[in-house]
DNA sequence: GGAACGAACGTTCTAGAACCAGAG
DNA sequence: CTCTGGTTCTAGAACGTTCGTTCC
């Protein structure tokens, strides 16, 4: 810590990040040689440039690669200094005088430490930057275009949804009402065998023991239901129509579909 | 047709619509008592500027409204002028030269009708411009986040459709699984009336005249179905059951749904 | 005639962009 | 080589000025 940033003078160590730009800025208007041409306001708070003709072509070169005016205010505009617009007072000041001022809050006479504070402003990768904004100008309308795209698709889905829903709402109804003819045959078939076995009972108090065949197998059917295609006994088939296993396929609960 | 613009000299009439700076500008560099300060080259394709510092402060005041050589500059290239960069040939051309050069491909020297084609550049209505790349960069990110919300409907709205499309094929299982069923028990209903026939005709041929009542209606189903609940002769069993309607419920086709 | 308005041009200050140069 | 800062030319943006048009 023995460089503690507090002289104006020599080497400044700690925290160097002050471009050569601000450095000879500072040298420049410090110096008491170019006071003719380049000095601090009274208060310090800016600096003037007499002269820019001479100013350019005597002092610019001693400090910097050029002689230009023009590249001089644009470092000091790329550094955030702003020039100091005087009101023009008439016919009082003399219109000859050529006097620019610049300011920046960080250029202070006396407090070259604040020089530190003073950034560059950054050039935003004209690359990225330009491009990406031609992007978004350029490519808005695309994405726009592509939205309704996906707007449409939405649509179509949508109709297809509420198709299924119909056809959904359909198959249900059909499932109900099959359930319930199936149902209703079963307590038909039941009370066809209950008759039948009564009325074999009834035989059977009648005294007629003599045995009746079953001719479930004719030739009409034959092929479509092979596994009756053959006699049976009576019992046999009350049982094998009553062993017949209820309808109970699981299957979901209705979809819910927003319309 | 008096006025056709051959004339260097006088009142341009015939589409007047050179701005002040251009004809400024050609008078400036045509008069001969500035050459030393502003001229053509030796070509007449372009004009040079020696001393900015003399040409700003002793020549621009006489033409224009100001003594900046960046102004004048800035008018230049608002109209279309290019700077005319020179090739530094070491130190065989003095340093200390001030030397600039400008361009334009229709300010050509004893051409001057073709200054008509020189247009100033339009300002693109800075607030118009501005505005409108600011809303695009600032609502692509609005529009991407839509883009997003949108994305995550249509993949809920997916998954609702697959499940859609599970219910679906399961009722159209289902269905067919019950048609199946119905038409099975419906061949077994007309096999036992069969049997049921051929039985009561055996009885006939057996000399059985007693008549058989149809006692399909038994407590046990009484409630359910009411319209059996009484007694029926054998032929009129048999019409009702046969007069079942068959299942043909009008169902849509399957829905294809993109899985 | 003249007041109000709008469009194009003019002036000024600042920023963009391309290119260069030197340090790490 | 890459990255940051420097130089140069051009453009942006804000504001002023001029001039023609319109309406009273």
């Amino acid at each position: 810590m023995e460089f503690h940033g507090g002289g104006s003078a020599g080497i400044v160590v700690s925290g160097n990040n002050v471009p050569a730009f601000l450095t000879n800025l500072w040298t420049l208007v410090e110096d008491p040689d170019t006071d003719p041409l380049i000095c601090w306001s009274p208060n310090g708070n800016s600096f003037h440039v007499f002269d820019q003709g001479r100013f350019s072509k005597e002092v610019l070169p001693k400090y910097f690669k050029h002689n230009n005016m023009a590249s001089f205010v644009r470092q000091l505009n790329m550094y955030g200094f702003r020039k100091v617009v005087h009101i023009e007072q008439g016919g009082l000041v003399k219109p000859e005088k050529d006097d620019t001022e610049f300011q920046h809050p960080y250029f202070i006479r006396g407090q070259e430490h604040l020089l530190e504070n003073i950034k560059r402003k950054v050039t935003n990768v004209s690359n990225v930057k330009h491009e990406e904004l031609k992007m978004s100008s350029d490519d808005v309308s695309k994405i726009l275009t592509n939205v309704q795209h996906i707007k449409g698709k939405q649509e179509t889905i949508d109709s297809k949804i509420i198709a299924m829903k119909h056809e959904n709402e359909a198959l249900w109804r059909e499932v109900a009402s099959l359930r319930q003819k199936h149902a209703q045959q079963q307590k038909v078939v039941n009370k066809l065998i209950q008759f039948l076995v009564t009325l074999v009972q009834s035989n059977r108090v009648l005294g007629m023991k003599r045995k009746i065949p079953l001719m479930l197998g004719d030739s009409s059917s034959a092929h479509s239901m092979p596994k009756y295609s053959r006699q049976y006994s009576l019992e046999r088939l009350q049982a094998s129509l009553q062993a017949s296993p209820a309808i109970s396929v699981s299957l979901p609960l209705p979809t819910t579909v927003a319309g």
